[in-house]
DNA sequence: CCATCCCATTTTGTCGACAATCTGGCCTTT
DNA sequence: AAAGGCCAGATTGTCGACAAAATGGGATGG
């Protein structure tokens, strides 16, 4: 289900429709706690309504809509609970997958790691001091590809990592994290570099966990 | 889609055949790595295909089967490294799931588990020790639902533990492992009720390393 | 003898229609 | 007036048929 690189490819007509669905979910064009009609959507998407029901199960495996027997699939709602909770899953799954990575990624796969990173440092040097959302998600995505670890892989990357996404749209995630996550990034790239297991999964652990109390924060002060 | 307590109750067909097929790939009546016929398990179960086909989604959400698009789904094969892969996970998981059971159980909850070891202890000391499965697998529920994390929650209950208990069934694990599981029981049971999140995380991720070490050990010399 | 192409068969993907269930408002009853 | 039952409309669950794609075997050509 899942492509190496990332990348994936639609096969079949439901195939297509899930991605849009997802996308449209994750980026608020459906909004948030609204319900999801089959006939009605089955119209607006031009497919049938088995298409649609099929695409509804799956977005439902990845926690994006919830669904209730003979009553009908609504778009998750967002919460500052909700938000915590994700936070400490990704914080126990991406700690085991630094770790893991330290263990199992290919000296190549570092290289390009650090290349990645170095980028990055070039990019924070010459004032581009937006958050680069891209940059971060493909350094995530490398760790816990390396990690090798299909259940990892699978639950992260087909699963939280849409949710996360959805979170970051619509509840508007840029902040002046951008150096020091840089600075984190780099250094859990180091610890991967010099197998040091323990330390990799502890730095991933600190790195997730200041990203959740930095977003908590933001969310309990509302500000423009 | 989960119930607190653990039990499922089936709402549609579909559910009902969900679950009957769920029960007949971990206990191994339907062969690991076996082909799924949509038109032959849709004769055999009695239903539609359609709701043949909405099982073996959801069966492949849970890592269950495999599927291709336009190929068709086969039961996962089960594997040493398969099973190493699978308790990493639950490592990372259960064991952010016993840090949060510390903070999050009601006193009264911890009393209830208190209780479940004691009982365990009751019929340990009276000689059975075979392996009790039922009690194991009722101590890693409720931990797991103390952590009330829904995500968690979902995770394991609903996906990776039908794994397991696949891998328990069919590569038969009933070790001598029990007196010493039910002192790890015990004192991951103690720090959650001290409070104590560290030690309670650090104790589980020992019980369940210990118990995959245990397991592998055992598939790698192939005894009776 | 091997490789390739092509076709028949089988299997999966998609569709529209029918059956079962829920929702919401109206009516009856106390 | 409040509570409960009940009917009509709408929505979800299930089914069988058709369309599209893959599998396997045989014929053809090198």
């Amino acid at each position: 289900m899942v492509i190496s690189l990332g990348i994936e490819q639609p096969i079949t007509n439901a195939d297509k429709t899930f991605y849009q669905l997802r996308k449209d979910i994750v980026e608020g064009v459906i909004a948030s706690g609204s319900k999801l009609s089959e006939t009605e959507l089955s119209t607006k998407y031009e497919v049938s309504r088995a298409v649609i029901r099929e695409a509804i199960n799956r977005l439902a495996s990845c926690h994006l809509v919830e669904r209730r027997a003979n009553i009908g699939a609504r778009v998750v709602e967002l919460s500052t609970d909700g938000l915590v909770q994700l936070y400490q899953v990704r914080e126990a799954l991406e700690g085991m997958a630094a770790r893991l990575a330290a263990r199992n990624m290919q000296d190549e796969e570092i290289n390009s790691l650090q290349g990645l990173i170095d980028s990055h440092f070039n990019k924070v040097k010459d004032g581009e001091s937006y958050y680069q959302e891209a940059g971060d998600v493909d350094f995530h995505y490398r760790i816990v590809l390396g990690s090798k670890n299909a259940h990892l892989i699978s639950v992260l990357i087909d699963g939280l990592y849409h949710l996360v996404r959805m979170y970051r749209v619509q509840l508007g995630m840029a902040g002046p994290r951008v150096t020091r996550a840089y600075d984190e990034h780099r250094n859990i790239v180091q610890a991967i570099a010099n197998r040091d297991e323990e330390l990799a999964e502890m730095l991933m652990r600190r790195h997730i966990l200041y990203s959740k109390n930095n977003i908590e924060a933001k969310l309990r002060s509302p500000s423009p």
